[in-house]
DNA sequence: TCTTGCGCCCATGTATACATTGCCTCGATC
DNA sequence: GATCGAGGCAATGTATACATGGGCGCAAGA
């Protein structure tokens, strides 16, 4: 994001709006207007337009046909989706990073955040640091992202992941209580090392595969909460703003 | 793009900016002042920064951390992996496609439009109408983008095809002078074609396969300009702006 | 000479008045 | 009754004045 956090009224803004979107609280469609909003926020309309620009391009908002903005409309179909293109693009930078060889200072890098995560598994089945491995999670997704040494494919991994349900995180939510989650985060961790693993040894397709994997844990996650125990939606934050 | 085409002063902004940047006339790395920049074009600042906004979003500006826009530099590392990128991304298009199946009008759609381009060739090797071929090949893409019906696939698929050089029909000069370039098209066909076919069977790892190859032409292409015949960077529009 | 601090200047941030456009409504006419 | 047009209203588009803040240079003191 950015490092301006709330400096100026046009970031203060910006923040709040993103807050307002993803909590649900202006749904998607809604017609964004201006005036209102800098009069609900007290200042006018010059950040107000600074801030919508920036949720467009963030992917919050669209861009209206004659001018404005409207809150962007996500179903559980784009969830799905947007999952299985982090899952082709986290793929694709893992086989690049393959393909060409990752630099030995990201690799050590990498190793040792999945060294971490392993230590956040305790001794007895089922205990785990749950924040501390959600924290490192998302390092490990973050590194991997430029691991092949391309901006671009850095940019575009990054920027899908800023949909907030299709973060890699967007399933560790603050309640380690749901136990099939919890399950989860041992094959999840398999893979982290398998991932790297597979890099090392210049393996594309396998490293490609599992990355693609590694995301279908985020989806089965998602049809858990959506068949099993619906109750869950509130719980996870990233699902706020997606609509039945 | 935007249908508004220069109706507004941003609008003209946007345009004026976008062909300067396309054209290489401001270079990566350059930053935008807004005040020059509103005197140049005779305008005042606020349709400047709307323009430079919908830049930012197209991915030809950067923001600067303190505010103000950079021109993004592009060098050739970044032209092959945007072409990556897109081969990648239609891969998914065409594999979803075929493993969730596309809608009957779509396919006959796209089928026309193979057709199409099959009417292209004429009778004797090597004579294409060219013109009419990008147009379509142009068309297929497009199609190809929204045949799995997913809205955040075609979003993503449309946005890194944004980028000059990494459209489908960036090798596809005006100028069909180039002999190597007129060879690629049978084969650019035939995988059009053949991609079809793997859809509508359901082969999705084919449809994928075959989405990435065709891209490689670009690639293959790219690789013929830079080590052949450099003169010909000239006679690209879209690698105008990429830096050596 | 190096460092530090003060101050100016330039670029963006913001507010606000005014322009423009497009839509909606109401009415009149066919 | 339907359609077309004029008018007004509401929204964005634009210009511009003023605020703010960060960077750079100069100067003074150690």
């Amino acid at each position: 994001m950015d490092d301006n956090t709330g400096k100026t009224h046009a970031m203060r803004a910006l923040i709040e709006l993103r807050k307002r979107i993803l909590s649900g609280d202006l749904p998607g469609g809604t017609r964004l207007f201006e005036v209102p909003l800098a009069e609900q926020l007290e200042i006018s309309r010059t950040p107000i337009r600074e801030a919508m620009s920036r949720l467009a391009e963030e992917g919050l908002l669209d861009r209206a046909r004659n001018g404005g903005f409207i809150v962007r409309a996500f179903g559980f179909d784009d969830v799905v989706d947007a999952i299985e293109l982090r899952g082709v693009l986290e793929g694709t930078a893992a086989r690049l990073a393959a393909e060409r060889g990752a630099k030995p200072d990201a690799m050590a890098r990498i190793r040792s955040i999945v060294e971490t995560l392993d230590d956040c598994f305790g001794d007895k089945p089922g205990e785990v640091d749950f924040e501390r491995y959600s924290e490192f999670n998302a390092a490990f997704h973050r590194e991997l992202a430029g691991l092949s040494g391309s901006d671009i494919i850095r940019r575009e991994v990054e920027r899908v992941t800023r949909l907030p349900f299709a973060s890699p995180s967007a399933f560790l939510p603050d309640n380690a209580e749901i136990e099939t989650f919890r399950r989860s985060l041992n094959t999840a961790q398999e893979q982290h090392r398998a991932m790297v693993t597979a890099i090392a040894a210049r393996e594309g397709a396998r490293a490609e595969a599992l990355a693609r994997e590694h995301a279908r844990i985020a989806r089965r996650n998602l049809e858990y909460v959506m068949v099993e125990d619906r109750s869950l939606i509130d719980s996870l934050p990233g699902l706020a703003l997606v609509m039945s």
